[in-house]
DNA sequence: CATGAATGAGGTTTCATTCAT
DNA sequence: TATGAATGAAACCTCATTCAT
């Protein structure tokens, strides 16, 4: 893996765990094992290399999801699909999901910028449930429930709250959000 | 109000505006209107405000829904007043809770220190909610569903994306987690 | 003197001896006696110094260029006036003079923005000059004899070149320019 | 051209469009189209392009103002055909010209090194005219004029102020500084 | 000859904190 | 109590130069 690489790996790595600010340009080239001058020779400066990471985890996480919706057939599975493959994409990439949050927390309005944001899939989805009639919940308040409890779900599990098996915890977070928004199995 | 409560004020706003390392003592002296070094007549530091602040208003949130479930006679009224009362806490302080979020992403490690966190309390009352058979699902899951949707439903009311008085978004939330944890209206 | 004008004082030293580049924020703090940090109290940065020294002092050769040919009754005695407190202003103020120039060739199209240009009132007084006759120079030619006479005449004086008193020096290149320009003696 | 001399040509565009410190070796090697350690294959040190340049052009210009000086018979024509030259030179190396005048601002004290000043050629010149009786006005003085102008002439020139052929403006020029040098039409 | 990654010294700037007044 | 100047550590960034390939 090339030197640039490294440097977005332990970037994401320490931006995750300390936060953006509380991250120092020579502690992500000590991490990589070069020196702070090297840092520059790849990127133009430290928000570079703030704004990137979000745009690849932003991107990805969305193509994942948009892929998973894509190859759905009906509407709850899509549904399903999408939320497990959202917490899937968390699951395996931990610093990245943590980071996006972070990275939307602080930079909230800056965001609107970017093109790829996995948000609004989950909100397109939402608005598609509430068209064919499925969903019992206002769309807004059914964001927030299906939103909020994705990144709980990740948080407690990567805390240690939540155990058992995460391809389990996958499917039974979809199913009760499913529940949650439509009143019931439908499928 | 005197100069030490003015400044918690306006260090609150600002924190959970930018953020905590994107606020300088500057910038609080100023919003307040005095200088930097008036600052430390009150404080011994900035972390000491950050900390304050946190304590007060985790202690303030905290009181506000213990008393609520305390006056609550039966599980549902207590879950429902638990909810209300903590939106109803957000909605009036946004900057507070707003902050209290920040706080968290930024110093989770730390936060354990404290004795009153919100958290525990709404932990708490999903357990207790298990013991007496309310529960239809499992109490981690149902926590993250829980403290998810409140964070959310604040945040996309502040953003404007939730429309309506905030008292009905309240009632409204609150009888639909009541809804999702227990299956339906047992009230 | 206050700190603010200390660090102009020694800034313009500075900067006129070694050239603006070449003099480092750390070497001005030294010079005026305080700490790097000390100089971002009175100053945004390196830069606001640079443009304010400009200003002031192309603001105080402009101003004393101006009021010199105001109180002048006629064409000769404008020019003779002009010469000589354009020249007295150099001599009184070299570091200012040699920094001027310095600015000017290291910021050429910069220099634009900035009101008070001394260079404009020599252009416009020899204008004047045409227009009322006296010329027997082009006047684009008869600017270049002008300014580029001034700026050695001061150069070569603090080289040590020009031997004898400086306003000796003052009257005589006056009144040589002033031959230069108009073809004899007309007073 | 070999790779060593577009390095100098690029190198001088650019010092003498930006400043010498304002251009770095990255700057010089991506004018060439190479890469930075490139540049170290054909030079020690950016220094060495420095002064490498200074020593050529303005052994260039020497060489050619002082042949035109060693062609010419009478003294007249001596110092017509010295600030024709002179001018010429300018004219048809604009970049060089600006930086001759550029490294003299900036490195005046080093300048002493080297052998070949084209200022020391007219100085001599205008020294001869002193000892045999031409000059009307005080040497130094004198040279004053005669460096200022050119420069100016020059530099008005490349500014788009002094308009007309380049070949006229050299003549006309070197006529003026003749008349002002000597009083009058001598020739 | 050339590349391109890396170094390391040093530059500008920021900011929590101190202190004389 | 408050001011405001100053400190000093540490942040971000630049750039001439070196070096393995």
């Amino acid at each position: 893996m090339g030197t640039r690489d490294l440097i977005l790996e332990e970037a994401l790595k320490l931006f995750s765990e300390r936060g953006i600010k509380e991250t120092t340009v020579r502690d992500i080239a000590r991490a990589v094992g070069i020196t702070e001058g090297a840092i520059y020779r790849h990127f133009e400066s430290k928000d570079q290399i703030v704004y990137e990471l979000f745009e690849t985890h932003s991107g990805a996480l969305y193509d994942r999801v948009k892929k998973a919706i894509e190859k759905a057939k009906d509407p709850k599975d899509k549904f399903i699909s999408a939320v497990e493959s959202f917490l899937d994409f968390a699951f395996k990439n931990p610093d990245a999901f943590r980071y996006l949050n972070l990275f939307h927390y602080l930079r909230g309005k800056e965001v609107r910028k970017f093109p790829k944001i996995p948000f609004q899939l989950l909100k397109a989805l939402v608005e598609e449930l509430r068209e064919e009639g499925f969903l019992k919940v206002e769309p807004e308040l059914a964001l927030a429930v299906l939103t909020g409890t994705l990144e709980r779900v990740f948080l407690y599990k990567e805390m240690g709250m939540l155990k058992g098996r995460k391809k389990e915890l996958r499917t039974k977070t979809a199913q009760l959000l499913w529940n949650i928004l439509t009143g019931g199995d439908h499928g």
